[in-house]
DNA sequence: CTAGATGTTCAATGACCGTTGAACTAATGA
DNA sequence: TCATTAGTTCAACGGTCATTGAACATCTAG
């Protein structure tokens, strides 16, 4: 459980808050590239397509301050989870309606992301 | 189908711009309101107890702008309705959770919206 | 016509947004 | 130890946001 970084407690999380955290284009594309793999907790550098490190860092905290996603760090990295059950249980169906919504839409850089994209062999 | 204000076609409708419009607590409040009396279309000065003349003026044109209502002019007044079907073919499920969530909410301005909030006395 | 009611437009204001580049911290690994 | 990797912090910048007050338009009623 340790929770380095500050997060909202679930039955905190603010509806406007979470609707102007995803009312970005990068942002948006995050939470739709997370939710797809939801599997694999993602780090910030898997987004490096949609924005530089600083810009990343800014998206990923607001995310974060929001209550959107969940920021765990790892080493030298972060790992990103979407607060899935956090958000269902306090705003029943709207994380889906966006998730699948957004899923339809075209990315903010136009760039591909691969869902295998590990740097695979190694250096 | 006297269509004067501009109002984005229901195709493209765009789910950042709507998500923008929405994270702000004014309108939140306002698409509450609209979808509780979504029988009988409402006028601008319905909602003077969440701000300024100016500022509902400002808030509407957010709102149409971004295709989240439909405004017809009706002699001196604006006759606002929620775009349900639109938003409901392009974004499915999104509205009526926001509006759920939404509903349980406390007013930004903390006042009772009474339904029958006619000016009545007057001054 | 004059008054009143309902909204709009405009300029100004302070606040916040999203991006950048440079400098920095912290963990990894040879 | 030294270099690399991963991400943060900071100051700065231009842009947009939400609000205000004053002036304006427009429709309705008498």
């Amino acid at each position: 459980m340790t929770n380095y970084l500050p997060h909202p407690p679930a039955e905190e999380i603010s509806l406007p808050a979470v609707l102007t955290a995803l009312g970005d284009e990068t942002r948006l594309a995050m939470i739709a590239i997370l939710a797809r793999n939801s599997e694999k907790a993602m780090t910030c550098g898997q987004f490096l397509q949609l924005g530089s490190k600083t810009a990343l860092s800014y998206h990923v905290a607001k995310l974060r301050e929001a209550g959107v996603i969940h920021v765990r760090p790892d080493g030298t990295k972060r790992l990103l989870t979407l607060r899935r059950n956090d958000l269902e249980a306090r705003f029943p169906g709207f994380l889906q309606s966006v998730i699948s919504s957004a899923a339809a839409m075209p990315l903010p850089d136009a760039r591909e992301w691969n869902d295998s994209n590990e740097p695979a062999g190694g250096a």
